[in-house]
DNA sequence: CTATTGTTTCAGTAGTTACTGAACATCCAA
DNA sequence: TTGGATGTTCAGTAACTACTGAAACAATAG
């Protein structure tokens, strides 16, 4: 083996936090992890950045970029895009450490706000385009828009079947904004009104 | 131009229920279909089931698989795939008429029994293995199961946290049980309450 | 200024999911 | 029993998404 050859792990800087922790902890860790993942990608978020997510609620503490690479054994380029992407939804926060450059990211304690942050967000990019959508379908069938064809089946069929619609996307929306303008404590307590009146 | 050569449209059935209604309901229909299609696709259902069960909701009326293949452009496989998974679901109801062969499907028409059937499966199947995660992971920090490790610092922080996330999801776990044990009807009745309540 | 450390961006590609089209199965009417 | 109409399945492929690795960029220290 010639001399020159060079091996990374004889100069690695040990880290600062020392990140590999007890085996035991690290597998209850790696576990949530991996099925934090898996909920996050059947529900449209990447498999990563649920996971990086996951890594960063479930430790408590803040890591930087090297840590999330090392520990999920992702690429520099996915950590950096995937915890931008994090801090643009607002469930984990850039950190600065006092005399460090390397910036650090801790995810949000608090499980409720997170939730209304996502749910405001998913919201506001997804349900209320459909409900504009079909509001404008209602208008597009009133009598005013196609005169006497108002009166036709087909129509008067497709009028309800969006009327239902509406109804229902307009009080789903409703309960929504409930949620989410309780933000954090509030929200629980929303709950438990729920669940006592029920 | 040989003589020999092969037009399929000249050969054309006329359809038995023209599908074709007037051009401005189909305007409209077109444009909820569409909306969503883009909804259930970021939701993580395949934007073309979404698009099937779309066209049947909005028309209230039976259609067969040639009719769905010809409205959305769509390939026979597609549609049979499509429409089993739908029904699958139980969203979606197969119909037999008297006298044809021919199968014909048609959409629930009640919105809030749709979002009780989804809101249940997805439970089942996403929510559910999620929750049972973490309270192994709570298991497996317990004192009797790792020793004096437990006043670790960072197993107390994990641990904090997976109790925070067991209690969201508990919760949780029981609005959606209520949503979807009071079906149809009385889903209506459970939002009502919660909005009065707030 | 240059070296060092850390971050962002992105072209190319691996991996995944959705879709087609054709082969096959089934049923019914003639 | 045969042919046409309908329904199902699936191999192959198109379309899409996620990821890597490397280069460009930024900030700071010496």
């Amino acid at each position: 083996m010639p001399v020159t050859e060079f091996n990374p792990d004889e100069i690695a800087e040990p880290r600062v936090v020392p990140l590999p922790v007890d085996p035991q902890l690290r597998r209850v860790q790696d576990d949530f992890i991996r099925k934090w993942g898996e909920m996050g990608a059947i529900w449209g978020i990447n498999r990563t950045m649920a996971e990086i997510h996951a890594l960063l609620y479930i430790t408590g503490v803040p890591l930087c970029t090297d840590d999330v690479m090392d520990r999920l054994h992702i690429s520099r380029g996915n950590s950096s895009m995937s915890l931008r992407a994090l801090c643009d939804w607002g469930i984990i926060r850039r950190m600065h450490r006092r005399g460090e450059r390397r910036e650090y990211f801790e995810s949000l304690s608090d499980v409720w706000e997170m939730f209304s942050i996502i749910a405001a967000e998913r919201k506001r990019r997804e349900m209320d385009p459909v409900l504009e959508t079909i509001k404008n379908c209602i208008k597009a069938l009133e009598p005013a828009q196609i005169g006497k064809l108002a009166k036709d089946d087909a129509v008067v069929r497709t009028r309800q079947r969006l009327d239902g619609m509406e109804e229902f996307m307009s009080v789903t929306n409703k309960v929504f904004q409930q949620f989410v303008g309780n933000a954090k404590s509030g929200l629980n307590k929303v709950v438990k009104v729920l669940l006592k009146a029920l």
